[in-house]
RNA sequence: CGGGGCGUGGCGCAGCCUGGUAGCGCGCCUGCUUUGGGAGCAGGAAGCCGGAGGUUCAAAUCCUCUCGCCCCGACCA
C-alpha cells in the first residue's frame, strides 16, 4: 500500500519508476529497457550534444565540448613528447589527389561531399543558386592522407628530412548513411597523425607506438579498458598494410573501436612521391603512417560509464570536477552560505588534480534538490551540498558520482578539500574496475559453433535483449569464414589481439587448423 | 538505399480510429507557504500539432507527397 502510494506520488510529478527493479532513475529509459534510446536520452539530458538541422552533424553543447577540449590537451601533451608538431592542411582536396590510391578511392568514394561550384547567384524566384562552377571538383576532406603526402612529397628529399611527425586536430566529413551523434556523425572532430619515416621498423615501431599512446589515453584517462589488436584484411583502412586497434566493450557488450594506427608501407608514398635519398645516395621511397581518434570516444564515454541516471564522467577528463550547491531557504542565510561556499570554491581551485587545476561548478539556482539531479545527469564527479547546518560545524554534504544518488555524507570542510585528490582518484579508479568487470565477465572462450551461434542470438528476436560479449574463438584466417558468421550473426572480427598466446584449435566457422584465437563480437 | 516505428510548447507523452482549430506531467516565470533538501498551494508564459499540397463549411485528426529522427538490414578507418 505504502509503495503504490509512493508510486502514485512519483507518477504526479511525472516522474517514471524502472519497471524491473521499481527504483526511480532519471533517466528514462533505462538500459536494459532499450539501450539505443537511453544511449540518446543520456546525450540529451547531460547537454553533451544535439542533432542540428543539418542532417547527421552535430552541435556539441559546451559541457561536451569540454570533454574533446580536455582529451586534446591530454593527447596534444603526448604527441609533442614524442617529437610529434602540429600543423593544418586544407579542408577540400583536389578530386584526383584521392584518385591516386587505388584502395583508397574506392574506400572513401561512396561516402565523400563533393563542392563543385564557387558561388550563389539569385534566381528569379530570389532563391539561391550554385553559380560558377569549378574546373576541378573539391572533396571536403574524409581523411588526410593524399593532400597531407602531396606537402610531405615537398618536405622530404633527404634522409636527414626523416622521420617527418606531423599532426592535425580538424574536422572530416564523411556522408554516412545511417548516423549516431558522436559515434558516427557526417561531420565529426578528430585528430590525424601523419608520419614518414626512412626504414620500415621505424614505421612500424611509430605505428605501435601511437597505437600505445590512445590505449593510455582510454585507460588512465577515460577508465575505458582496451583491447590492443589487429585488424584483418577486410576491416583495413582502405590503402594500408596493417591496421592496429583498440577495441572497448559497452555495456550493451557491443565493440566499439577507440582508436587506430595503420601502418601503410610504401602505398601512400608511392601515390604521392613521398621520395628521399638515403646515405648510400639511392632514391627511396619513405614509409609512411597514419593514427587517430575522434569525437566518437564520448559516445565510448557515456556508453562505458553512463548509468540510468545519466552520464558518468571520469575525472581525469571531466568537464568540470566539483559543483557546489548552496542551500538557501531563509533569506538571512543567503550571506553566510554563499560566503562559505565561495571560500571552498576558492580552496578547491586552489589544488591541482593531475596537472589540471580542480574545477568548480557553483549552482546557487533556488529550486531545492531538483539541481542535485540535473548534475547527476551531467556526469559530475562530485557534488557538495552547503547549507546552515554544514557551516555550523564547519562541514560539508558530498556525494560522488559513482554511488548511489543518495548515499551521501557528511565530511569535515578541511578533511574534505585535503582528500578531494584522493576521492577524485577513487572515483576514476572505481569506473575502470567496473567497466573491466563488465568486460571480463561477458568474454567466453567458445570452441563450439553451435555455443558460438547461441552465444550471439538474442532471446527475443523481435525486441532483442542485450546479450553476446566478446568470444574468443579460433579462425582459420579465411574471409569467407569471416563473411560467413557475418551474415549470419552480425558479428565481425574485432582485431586479432596483440598479447594472444598461440595455442592450436580449429575455426569456429570451417573447423580447419587455427594457431590462434581472435575476438568476436558485435560492433558499432 | 530496403523493412519497421515515430514526429503535438524545453523534456516525456495523450488526443487522431469516430474531423469542429489543443491537453497532461515534468521543467520555466510570479506570489504565498514550507525549510536538511528530487517541497506544497495558487496564478502565469510558452505549441501556427515536422513541412507542402489536397478533400471539407471545418483537419493535429482523412488522402497524397516530402523532410527529419530512431531501430533492423545493407554500408562503413
Amino acid at each position: 500500500m505504502r509503495f503504490f502510494l509512493r508510486k502514485w506520488k512519483l507518477m504526479k510529478r511525472g516522474i517514471q519508476m524502472g519497471k524491473e527493479n521499481k527504483v526511480q532513475t532519471a533517466i528514462t529509459p533505462t538500459r536494459s529497457q532499450d539501450y539505443p534510446e537511453w544511449y540518446q536520452q543520456v546525450v540529451k539530458a547531460s547537454e553533451l550534444a544535439e542533432n542540428s538541422s543539418v542532417r547527421g552533424c552535430m552541435v556539441i553543447k559546451p559541457w561536451g565540448y569540454a570533454l574533446w577540449e580536455n582529451i586534446r590537451c591530454v593527447l596534444d601533451n603526448m604527441f609533442k613528447q614524442t617529437g610529434v608538431k602540429n600543423a593544418y592542411f586544407p579542408l577540400f582536396i583536389p578530386k584526383r589527389f584521392l584518385e591516386k590510391e587505388a584502395e583508397h578511392v574506392e574506400g572513401f568514394a561512396k561516402e565523400c561531399a563533393v563542392v563543385t561550384h564557387h558561388r550563389l547567384q539569385e534566381g528569379q524566384d530570389g532563391r539561391l543558386i550554385p553559380a560558377g562552377q569549378l574546373e576541378e571538383p573539391l572533396v571536403v576532406r574524409p581523411t588526410s592522407e593524399t593532400i597531407i603526402g602531396e606537402s610531405f612529397s615537398k618536405w622530404v628529399s633527404s634522409y636527414r628530412d626523416l622521420p617527418l611527425l606531423i599532426n592535425q586536430w580538424c574536422n572530416v566529413v564523411r556522408w554516412e548513411m545511417r548516423t549516431r551523434i558522436f559515434l558516427r556523425t557526417s561531420e565529426f572532430l578528430w585528430q590525424e597523425g601523419h608520419t614518414a619515416h626512412a626504414t620500415r621498423e621505424e614505421a612500424m615501431e611509430r605505428t605501435l607506438q601511437m597505437l600505445d599512446s590512445y590505449a593510455k589515453l582510454a585507460e588512465s584517462y577515460l577508465a575505458i579498458p582496451v583491447i590492443r589488436g589487429e585488424k584483418t584484411d577486410s576491416e583495413r583502412f582502405p590503402g594500408a598494410v596493417n591496421t592496429f586497434t583498440l577495441e572497448a566493450m559497452m555495456q550493451d557488450r557491443k565493440a566499439l573501436q577507440t582508436g587506430t594506427s595503420h601502418f601503410l608501407g610504401q602505398n601512400f608514398a608511392r601515390a604521392s612521391e613521398i621520395k628521399y635519398q638515403s646515405a648510400q645516395e639511392k632514391e627511396e621511397y619513405a614509409w609512411t603512417t597514419s593514427w587517430g581518434v575522434s569525437t566518437r570516444l564520448i559516445g565510448a564515454i557515456i556508453m562505458t560509464h553512463g548509468d540510468d541516471n545519466g552520464l558518468v564522467l571520469p575525472p581525469m577528463i571531466a568537464s568540470s570536477h566539483v559543483v557546489l550547491m548552496p542551500i538557501i531557504k531563509k533569506p538571512e542565510d543567503r550571506s553566510p552560505v554563499m560566503e562559505f561556499t565561495h571560500a571552498l570554491a576558492k580552496a578547491l581551485r586552489e589544488q591541482h588534480y593531475h596537472g589540471r587545476k580542480i574545477e568548480v561548478e557553483i549552482d546557487d539556482r533556488e529550486i531545492g534538490g531538483g539541481k542535485g539531479w540535473d548534475w547527476i545527469k551531467k556526469g559530475i564527479p562530485v557534488r557538495v551540498e552547503i547549507g546552515p547546518r554544514d557551516i555550523a560545524q564547519n562541514s560539508v554534504f558530498v556525494g560522488r558520482r559513482d554511488k548511489g544518488p543518495r548515499e551521501k555524507e557528511s565530511i569535515p570542510r578541511d578533511q574534505f578539500i585535503k582528500t578531494i585528490v584522493l576521492m577524485l582518484d577513487e572515483i576514476q579508479d572505481n569506473l575502470f574496475d567496473r567497466a573491466l568487470r563488465l568486460r571480463q565477465e561477458n568474454t567466453r572462450h567458445i570452441d563450439s559453433k553451435e555455443d558460438f551461434y547461441t552465444f550471439f542470438t538474442p532471446k527475443n528476436p523481435e525486441k532483442p535483449e542485450i546479450h553476446g560479449g566478446f568470444a574468443l574463438a579460433h579462425w582459420c584466417g579465411s574471409q569467407r569464414c569471416e563473411e560467413k558468421i557475418k551474415a549470419d550473426l552480425s558479428v565481425t572480427i574485432r582485431c586479432i589481439p596483440q598479447d594472444a598466446e598461440q595455442e592450436t584449435g580449429s575455426c569456429i566457422a570451417c573447423g580447419d587448423k587455427s594457431t590462434q584465437r581472435v575476438i568476436f563480437a558485435k560492433a558499432y
